[in-house]
DNA sequence: ACAAATTGCTTAATCGTTTTCGTGTTTTAA
DNA sequence: TTAAAACACGAAAACGATTAAGCAATTTGT
């Protein structure tokens, strides 16, 4: 690998001269700028960003926690594509990005805390993890800039998609085509799915619907079999909704296999409606009714923000910001009355 | 932060006794070298890895480069598993995972090779991406270790997915539900493209089935427009084929969309048949009749590989390793006659 | 009991940069 | 003409680790 002491031996000049003709200090003679560029050039020159981070404390590198239970969130359609908008957002502004080992398995592994320290992170996004590992709260609390998705903490930045006025936004829609009996089949307890619910009870009662305790159940986000069982004892209640809310656009597949195994028809019979807005959700039929969440602008957010916080740490306030989705109406939700 | 000097300071011993002890050298006492951990572990002391990097010329972290045209490839199904089970893997080896910038609108970006020499990435994983691109065949040339996914390149390690036995395993099984009139629409010209559909010709031959010109036509991959359009013209066709094979899973439910547009059955009227087993394919019904891609193993094997290039890159021999997919039948393609 | 081997630690060089503080030369101002 | 300012560049320390070589002190073999 040539290195900057190679160029300054060829140019005749010290290395000191080299590394501020390369950065373009304006205390290099304009010809000696030139030539020295032309040379590194020549000889094939590459900057070797371990020095530069060993001198300058920085890296220029983002960590990025992304971890789902058993997923990982990279197959996490929702979480795939926030982090995709988040690396172009990152790339734009010269930063790269690096997963944090979530590999739990290894012997001498390091804390998620440990490894960002020993990558010397700029700063990290966490997304999609259990935030009560103990480990994700170090991280947290630790004196590195720290963005986090869909969870709110003490003193940090957070983008959240706003919850409340999507389930709200989804309920009125439902009601809108004369639903009255809308069942929520909600996901795994989590922050989301707390405000999620609460945003169900409050507009319900807004709307003045009596909504039984039959109608709302649980199952694990992005899990079919689940929605399947749930979607079927919610057929078989004496009173069974005309709609029904599931966790996630893809949970809803579960309940729509249910549903047509009942030998029912969506939306004729039974409507449905998903959370997310996956792709899938436009390209199937009978398009899926879902809130369609902007993962572009929930990725750009937080990289901007963090990025914000890396660079200007004073003048940089922690905020929350809240980044709304939209109903799709779709087909999945039928006009009844 | 503090560093081995700190702890050398506390413990009265000097910075190189510090750096064997929590190195575990064999010729530093075992009562001084717990000493060091000790107060290492008081200090809160967190290695850098920029120093490492720089003395070691290692960094333990690989470069990755899966991008897409307009879609990146984190948005993209099939690569999504694939990188993650290439994440997993490495990261159970001590590896971290970097993307390779593909921002390309940045003034003074890097090419893909100028940023891995820049990161001093330990090797390089490539796939998704625009084989013809000179900046990747600049990084396939260079002295990094480098394996590419579902390319083959002289002289470089591959994994690859069998896509002439998977066309072939396709064509076959719909061939045994009874189909004589096939059609195929496949994917933009590529080396996958071509392998899949010179293995589509030879066995259709092997069948002895006769596929008019009409019935092979093209289209993106993951488009679910130009499926569509491409499927309407083949329900025109004097005669229609009994059967569409689509580039992949995504662009499939374009050519169903366009079934159920003639207010056609699927399968009963026309079956269909995708590709890569994403996992909606499943969950829709009817259950897509597809080829499953076996993603964990071809991330896993493309970790492995990359690996031992860089760990023994004297023993390790450049060979193309071959994944084998399976046919899902789902239900999507009907038994007739 | 004495040479040889082993143990345990230190010194010092090095990796490739950045950056502060000089220093000599040239230009400008008065 | 001369002092001050501007310009161009260099010397050297520093960032935080690794590692070869060396050196006492201790243990081992005979």
């Amino acid at each position: 690998m040539v290195s900057m002491k190679d160029i300054s031996a060829v140019c005749g000049v010290s290395i000191a001269t080299v590394s501020k003709a390369l950065n373009d200090h304006r205390d290099i003679g304009e010809e000696t700028k030139e030539h020295i560029r032309q040379v590194a050039k020549e000889l094939g020159y590459s900057p070797n960003s371990a020095a530069k981070t060993l001198k300058t404390n920085r890296t220029y590198s983002l960590g990025v926690l992304f971890v789902d239970d058993e997923q990982s969130g990279l197959t996490h359609d929702y979480f795939a594509h926030v982090l995709d908008s988040f690396k172009r957002t990152a790339e734009e502004r010269g930063y790269d990005i690096t997963f944090i080992n979530s590999c739990k398995t290894r012997p001498q592994r390091m804390s998620y805390l440990e490894h960002s320290r020993y990558r010397r992170f700029d700063g990290v996004v966490i997304a999609c993890v259990d935030f009560e590992d103990p480990e994700v709260e170090e991280l947290v609390r630790s004196n590195i800039p720290v963005v986090t998705i869909d969870h709110l903490f003490n003193n940090r930045s957070t983008i959240v998609s706003d919850n409340v006025k999507g389930i709200s936004d989804l309920v009125h829609y439902i009601y809108e085509m004369g639903h009255r009996k809308i069942a929520y089949i909600h996901g795994a307890d989590s922050a989301v799915t707390q405000s999620r619910l609460s945003s169900f009870y409050r507009t319900c009662e807004e709307l003045g619907l009596e909504i039984p305790s039959d109608y709302v159940r649980e199952a694990p986000y992005r899990n079919t079999k689940d929605t399947y069982a749930e979607t079927v004892k919610l057929l078989d209640l004496k009173d069974p909704p005309t709609c029904i809310i599931y966790p996630d656009d893809f949970s809803c597949f579960g309940g729509i296999n249910a549903i047509y195994a009942r030998g029912l028809k969506i939306p004729d019979d039974v409507s449905v409606a998903g959370y997310d807005g996956i792709r899938i959700a436009r390209h199937y039929r009978p398009q899926l009714t879902t809130i369609v969440q902007d993962t572009k602008r929930l990725g750009r957010e937080a990289a901007i923000k963090l990025i914000d916080l890396i660079e200007n740490p004073k003048t940089t306030l922690t905020e929350q910001i809240v980044v709304t989705g939209e109903v799709f109406p779709g087909e999945s939700v039928a006009k009844i009355n």
